[in-house]
DNA sequence: TGACACATACGAATTAGTTCGTAGATACTC
DNA sequence: GAGTATCTACGAACTAATTCGTATGTGTCA
């Protein structure tokens, strides 16, 4: 039960290139989104209908004073991600954070840098 | 590109079931989903079909020698748990398991015992 | 101005997931 | 044996997500 609406797949794509880019068009969503796509492309008019949806959910928001429209992510990306989280964690671990964060590690490289800071939150939990 | 069939929803809540007491019959999943479902519960025979079409697909296998069939998962957990894990690296966190680790964890608390293994299992990590 | 590129809007097809009603078979009970 | 409970099978409805074609408007430029 959604509180906050979960962003589908597709949605996903398109938050996660205006989190890193910022506000910007369906043309540079799509182009950023095609580029990076292992999946087949879609095409132009999908990834407008989507952020047109996108933008009735008020998922984002949307700049028309130019003749292209200016699309901009209302989703913060951490709560979001919190949200997505915290389902799988639900949904496939049977509430364990512990097994999820152990798969997440041995099968995703990170950096000497985060598994630092990883090691950092541990240990103030731990301090609990 | 799915190799191995991502399961739905719906489905990962049956093979929770499977999975934690080993083959069954739709009755006991569905009383089992039932007990603990936060949503509305379903009738009987959503279940039902539900677990024949994941027959169907080959997530769970089916006994048929008694009248009441008994299903048990064919999907490891681990492997899944992998997999979804790995999905959500890359649809939400742009690839960085970091980030999702400390979400997990600052989120969903973990006993001192999974603490300390997580520990572990990063100074192994970082020892590459 | 005419041709073309590119923008939005929108209806609609397609696909997938979920839900349930109903029918027919088998077992159980009095 | 009649009635009741329980099982599977299956068709179909409903919803949500995704995809695209087409219409239409606007700017550009030779």
């Amino acid at each position: 039960m959604p509180k906050t609406p979960r962003p589908t797949g597709a949605e996903l794509a398109i938050l996660q290139v205006l989190w890193e880019h910022g506000p910007a068009t369906v043309r540079q969503v799509h182009e950023a989104i095609a580029g990076k796509a292992g999946d087949r492309a879609t095409g132009y008019t999908t990834t407008l209908k989507l952020m047109q949806i996108m933008a009735e959910k008020g998922i984002v928001s949307r700049d028309e004073s130019s003749r292209t429209h200016i699309y901009a992510a209302r989703l913060p990306q951490q709560h979001t991600q919190k949200q997505l989280v915290g389902d799988l964690i639900l949904k496939a671990f049977g509430g364990s954070a512990a097994k999820l964060v152990m798969h997440a590690l041995s099968t995703h490289p990170a950096s000497k840098e985060e598994l630092a800071e990883i090691r950092r939150l541990i240990e103030q939990e731990k301090r609990k």
